[in-house]
DNA sequence: CTGTTAGCGCCTTCAC
DNA sequence: GTGAAGGCGCTAACAG
């Protein structure tokens, strides 16, 4: 059976008008309850399955919420996916996922996407490329709430999910020091992401603040760059080292083990996680956890209030996740 | 601009009839060009973009497919999503992602989801609790192709891209024989499922085939059941163990170090991943890859195919993945 | 209670 | 080359 059901044909069928067969299945307090359950009989015997594009046309409204991430790894965006998915289903709505791969370009075209199907609204995390935010303001502009996270935009006019990327780093550091940890590293993801910025901001000022002994910083997004970083730290006889990410932490622990050094002993190692990786390593590490599916589940909260009230007089709200410090403790 | 225009809003300005303007702004060669400009001009300036919704409901066409996953963690999934995401986009087709929390009852639910929106197809990998196929075989009587992957039926009457699970464990416990290990252990998922079940047939064919030494099989789909299963081993004298996902390897490898055990030297580990987990350890671990992203390549390719051919003549396929022995030497 | 009418926005005949 | 008309499938307003 290729060709569907339509109203129009169970109205034929049960001899009405296709209002009153629309009525009917959606349970009508006007329609009798005759009519309504031979419609109903007619309707399930045939298999009939209202078309959501024609009713969603008709309402002109899509019950889609669109997620737009820079590229999907195994760490962070995968929870956030499920916190957003989640949300999304119990408020009624559906994922759409699209990668802008890092690409300024495809993140303009993804929100086109996003405007052509009129899509109830983003949750969205920028690319590394992304600077002007005009696609994004054209998005608000037709009425699509935008709320970001991870990879916001400095700018406090927007709806942002985020943690205070260069406190987190900041009081990482502190954990550092009060460990008695004297000669430090930092290292970071690609340098030309916001949340590097900021988090090395943070890393800076407390290696100030603390007079602590700074053994340099190195930039690097993928694992391999960090297992180097690190190894070429561990040469410098540091005895603690700040990680920014995941992608970074599991660089680093295998390059130290690498060398020899004993973890937390020799070098101990915090970062930003969120909170998967640590787990998978035997020795002490720390992290201030970042939880991308509380991120995810929040930024679906946001935008449902958002979409409740469609003129948007509400201020914007920026909403700063916890960072609570924590260990793989088992 | 919350209202946005229309098609007939520019053909007013225009002073033109609607299905001009539809012709023009699709570049038909029956509009001359003089009209042509001047309407895209008024398109272009009004920010005019045409609504989806309502041309899908036009061509009765949803140009998205469905990925239903289990539930998304940090292994394989994310994977998936990346390859079917890359695929799609390349084919022209949104993606819209459904979790069913291995309920069966949310696989049903998801699946009319798709049929109420019509979607091109569906990629799926069954939930844990699901049994019977009739959910499946509706969406496809109503012209929805759909692709199994990885938890896939166990009949070749469906488009599947799978691995050779009983192979691949087969081929893994082949591995610890030539590598010289005499008394190994194997490790499992969630006893319901059914890759679980085949991994397992192939792991015990191959213990009895190579005359190994059984200390056991666990099942535990936690990191953390895996890690206690593996200690418990470890005390057996244990010199391999199989892993059959990358959940179990990220509880065995530390489980193993805690107990004090070297890796590959007191016990070799060999498991079936994704193949990014392993780099995480400095201990040599050996797997056999199961690519998740060529997986959800694969699967939208096979979809691509089906819809083009709607009737769907073409006689289901069974595609049998690669999975290559490694290792997570840098 | 049910039927009639009309339209969501687009596009494809069919005319002229 | 352009206009007029109709319909994709559904539903809400208005009759009666």
């Amino acid at each position: 059976m290729s060709q569907r059901m339509t109203i129009k044909d169970i109205s034929r069928m049960a001899g009405v008008n296709p209002s009153t067969v629309s009525r009917a299945l959606r349970d009508h307090p006007d329609i009798s309850d005759e009519v309504k359950e031979s419609i109903k009989r007619i309707a399930k015997a045939f298999d009939y399955t209202p078309n959501k594009m024609a009713s969603n046309l008709r309402s002109s409204s899509n019950p889609t919420i669109a997620l737009i991430i820079p590229e999907i790894n195994m760490f962070f965006f995968p929870s956030v996916i499920n916190g957003v998915t989640d949300a999304a289903a119990k408020a009624g709505y559906h994922v759409m996922v699209l990668q802008s791969n890092e690409q300024q370009e495809r993140e303009h075209e993804n929100i086109q996407i996003c405007i052509d199907n009129r899509v109830s609204g983003i949750v969205i995390s920028l690319s590394r490329e992304t600077e002007q935010l005009t696609h994004i303001e054209r998005a608000i502009s037709f009425g699509i709430p935008v709320v970001f996270f991870d990879k916001a935009p400095s700018n406090a006019a927007f709806d942002i999910i985020k943690i205070d990327d260069e406190k987190a780093a900041y009081n990482a550091v502190a954990s550092l020091k009060e460990a008695g940890c004297r000669k430090i590293a930092g290292l970071f993801g690609h340098p030309g992401m916001s949340i590097t910025m900021q988090r090395r901001i943070g890393y800076l000022r407390a290696v100030k603040d603390f007079g602590l002994e700074d053994a340099g910083i190195a930039h690097g997004f993928q694992m391999n760059d960090a297992y180097n970083a690190a190894l070429g730290f561990a040469e410098k006889g540091i005895d603690g080292i700040f990680a920014m990410s995941d992608e970074v932490i599991s660089g680093i622990v295998p390059a130290l083990k690498s060398f020899g050094l004993a973890i937390p002993d020799d070098c101990r190692v915090v970062g930003i996680s969120d909170g998967k990786l640590p787990f998978f390593f035997t020795d002490p590490i720390y992290f201030l956890h970042h939880d991308g599916c509380r991120a995810g589940e929040l930024s679906v909260e946001r935008l449902t209030m958002r979409m409740a009230q469609p003129g948007s007089p509400i201020k914007t709200h920026v909403h700063i996740l916890d960072t609570p410090l924590m260990s793989n403790k088992r």
